[in-house]
DNA sequence: GCAAATTGGTTTCAGATGAAACCAATGTCA
DNA sequence: TGACATTGGTTTCATCTGAAACCAATTTGC
């Protein structure tokens, strides 16, 4: 009888917390944007680096192809984001913010800080900052441990 | 041109992780035993409580009821649990090991502890504990908050 | 005692997901 | 230059998922 206690466990209690965080901020989107998590990282990358193309996103939020793709399809079809030309290289189709999609990218972020604000109240000071780094320490050694990020290595 | 950095956004942070976690975790799980996440989820319930209902499993890890019937049924199929009867209420069908089923969980916690002490290896010595209790607070706050766990409230 | 509400669990259905196939534009290197 | 490999991106297909419908056993209220 090799006890085993799942709720002390780490990949167990990071998916379980993970999970309700994804649920609460996906419906927070959802019901105040009208947005995806998937359109919103892809907001977010495109609205903090000012342009960015598909890999660019997919490189900065481990997001899968298809599912970048997919994003981008429901942004460009409700004019949030829109391509621009990449002289140079025909293959690539950098975004960019339409006037729009950056009112709404300007109304959203102070909102997402807001509830990122009040998950994290009443943790210890010096924790919040903690807790990014042990989660930025984690994912650094699973990914070496060979957990490739979604899509894997195409 | 409100700055932000998704890299620092905590729901974001928790969510790249856990499933860089996630997908290392399933590997081994199927690689080594065959089993899925759901799957080792049910088996780590009953194999820690000897017996539970799905209604158990349910409580104790957040899954919903279609995913737990699923997994049980996999379970099931595999013989590595089998139903006992709950004299009384003829609804509820606890759950129980088999001696194979066992075998194999005895044989899958070391390795799923190693995993884990691997995953961890490095991380300042508090920081472990420390990461579970943030985890475990952030969790709780979500779920204040407003976030149903998965399957919501039935 | 029995209709209505509740609870444990399974199944159905529509939508999401990822792997792989695919297409077009570039690079490479002989 | 012209095969071949690579890269950016979309689409297809089989699978997974969750919400809701459903079924059976219980409990509740009257």
């Amino acid at each position: 009888m090799s006890s085993f206690d799942l709720d002390a466990f780490l990949p167990y209690r990071l998916s379980v917390t993970s999970n309700l965080v994804s649920r609460l901020f996906a419906r927070r989107y959802a019901e105040e944007f009208g947005l995806t998590i998937a359109e919103w990282r892809v907001m977010a990358v495109v609205g903090a680096d000012g342009t960015a193309s598909a890999v660019a996103v997919r490189a900065r939020t481990g997001m899968d192809k298809a599912k970048v793709s997919r994003a981008v399809a429901g942004l460009l079809a409700r004019r949030l984001v829109k391509r621009v030309a990449h002289r140079g290289d025909r293959r690539v189709e950098p975004l960019a913010l339409t006037p729009t999609g950056r009112a709404t990218f300007d109304a959203i972020v102070p909102r997402a800080r807001a509830l990122e604000a009040e998950l994290a109240a009443g943790l210890p000071p010096g924790q919040h900052a903690a807790l990014e780094a042990a989660l930025r320490f984690i994912a650094t050694r699973a990914a070496a441990l060979g957990a490739e990020p979604e899509g894997g290595p195409d």
